[in-house]
DNA sequence: CTTCTGTCTTTTATCTACAATAGACAGATT
DNA sequence: AATCTGTCTATTGTAGATAAAAGACAGAAG
């Protein structure tokens, strides 16, 4: 195979998804720049969905015939891209596994064990490697770093120096801009996952995301953003494999965050420093608590 | 060709040195350690010297039997990695020529015009792209996000953020720790180049760039040491490409390291906060100046 | 005359192949 | 006993090939 054609099996699902709510799908141009693809893959699918009879196509009128079965869509381990692959497979190997630092990382090995080319894992790697865990002995393997202590101290003082600006330009912020609006409806996620915690609190991790990054944005910075990045996959994948306690520590954290979201609100600089600081502070120590 | 045999070329050079002042050479892993290199290399370059009879070899015997000639070495342009003369190439590409922000790259159109496969060109960019200049649109062409004012101003701020930590830091290194040696190493070669700035001002940059290495070493903090990969290379380019008032800007900077290096040894950190503060600000205005 | 479709070309993502380089091991040498 | 060399194997860096996906353009349809 030369490439994977999860894009074209990915739009098919989520045009299947389409199709069941009308008796007649919009022009090429339309439905690609819907699924975010390009009309070649679009008329893939639409001669597809013609084989498989879901509907009449005849120039632009494409008319359904029926609506779509479970047994239509792809199955869902089909349409993740490889990079996605490699990338769970690789964190599982050293967030979860014991990864010892110092061990060696060898690309050929990992393609083996992954079932794909080296082109890819190196790719993956050297895209990796930004996150500092990882590091090349050119012509020769990848050293593992190793998830520590000293990682997760590095890791956490620069993001708290981004988040405090971040947070210092946030609270500066003009009164119309979308922002504000974003954070109006993080709060009330907030509220009615806190109203439910037993039973959502699972969800934390995702808001947790989207908030910290609203306020990154803030900064207008592309170097504090992209940061942002690697704070967020390591604590996507780090809490993925480390759920003691997830309930109290996500409900601790949806209150912090609360606090935060008013100070914020309050546009005091002072406020908004404080609150941050003092989030910032438990993320820290629940983050090194978690490490051995 | 499969791989470049830069690595032995640029190794065989160096050897040619070691061979020029010494009657014998070393053991095979010797030569390694001193090289860089593996033994398979060290043995591919006795091989090629006893072929252009610079030595008899005969096992642990090496002797020299002549002197190395000019034409004995491997021209200079073939002892580069692939990986610089892509950089250098991209680099001119969008620091020297008037590139356009939003401009589309091409990496087949790129390959071509260095003359190289795909990948390396890919994987350069991949590489390239932590440095917030270009961005991918997946399955499509990466776009150049531009050296404009914006991306001048976001770097520095992270680079004043960063630096005053670090100088922070410093000023509390204990009184044996290795970086106040090298400290006064750099001084030293500040004060040499100084006294002779119209001849040696260009020695600056290299300097430079050490000089502040060094300060943010002082951070123990690898993303902030990261971080200075980004600094270094745009500053590198960006004068290389752009003299105006060279030896005026750097007698300007030499004075001010001079002052900040003082500042740092008087271990007071409120001193040092006003030194560092003062070389970013007028760092800032330099690079900022130089862009239309 | 604007938007759509049919067709064709170009580029990207990925695999495979292979020379350069690194690295391992046993026997030779000091 | 320690280090070195000869030989062999494994891995990396890079090119080239190919299917998937993007994108360009002319003619068709509204």
């Amino acid at each position: 195979m030369a490439k994977q054609n999860t894009v074209f099996k990915d739009a098919y699902n989520r045009c299947l998804k389409l199709l069941a709510d009308t008796s007649s799908l919009p022009s090429e141009p339309e439905l690609g720049q819907l699924l975010g693809i390009s009309r070649t893959t679009v008329r893939a699918i639409l001669s597809r969905f013609e084989e498989a009879q879901l509907i009449a196509w005849d120039k632009r009128k494409k008319n359904v015939l029926r609506q779509p079965r479970p047994d239509d869509y792809f199955p869902t381990e089909e349409t993740d891209s490889l990079a996605e692959i490699i990338e769970r497979s690789f964190m599982r190997r050293i967030l979860a596994g014991g990864a010892e630092p110092g061990m060696q990382i060898n690309e050929l090995e990992l393609a083996r064990e992954i079932g794909t080319g080296t082109t890819s894992v190196r790719e993956f790697l050297i895209r990796f490697s930004r996150f500092g865990l990882i590091e090349k002995r050119p012509n020769s393997h990848w050293v593992l770093k190793g998830f520590t202590r000293e990682f997760a101290l590095e890791l956490t003082e620069v993001r708290e120096m981004f988040e405090l600006r971040s947070a210092a330009r946030f609270v500066a912020l003009p009164a119309d801009h979308a922002a504000w609006e974003e954070l109006t409806k993080i709060e009330a996620l907030h509220r009615d996952i806190l109203a439910d915690i037993d039973s959502r609190y699972r969800e934390f991790s995702e808001l947790d995301e989207k908030f910290h990054l609203l306020v990154h944005r803030a900064s207008s910075n592309r170097f504090i953003v992209d940061f942002y990045d690697i704070i967020a996959i390591v604590f996507h994948y780090h809490y993925q494999w480390n759920k003691t306690n997830a309930r109290q520590r996500n409900a601790r954290a949806l209150e912090e965050h609360l606090a935060y979201i008013e100070a914020l609100r309050s546009q005091d600089p002072a406020r908004a420093e404080q609150a941050c600081r003092r989030h910032l502070q438990s993320a820290r120590e629940t983050l090194l608590q978690s490490i051995p």
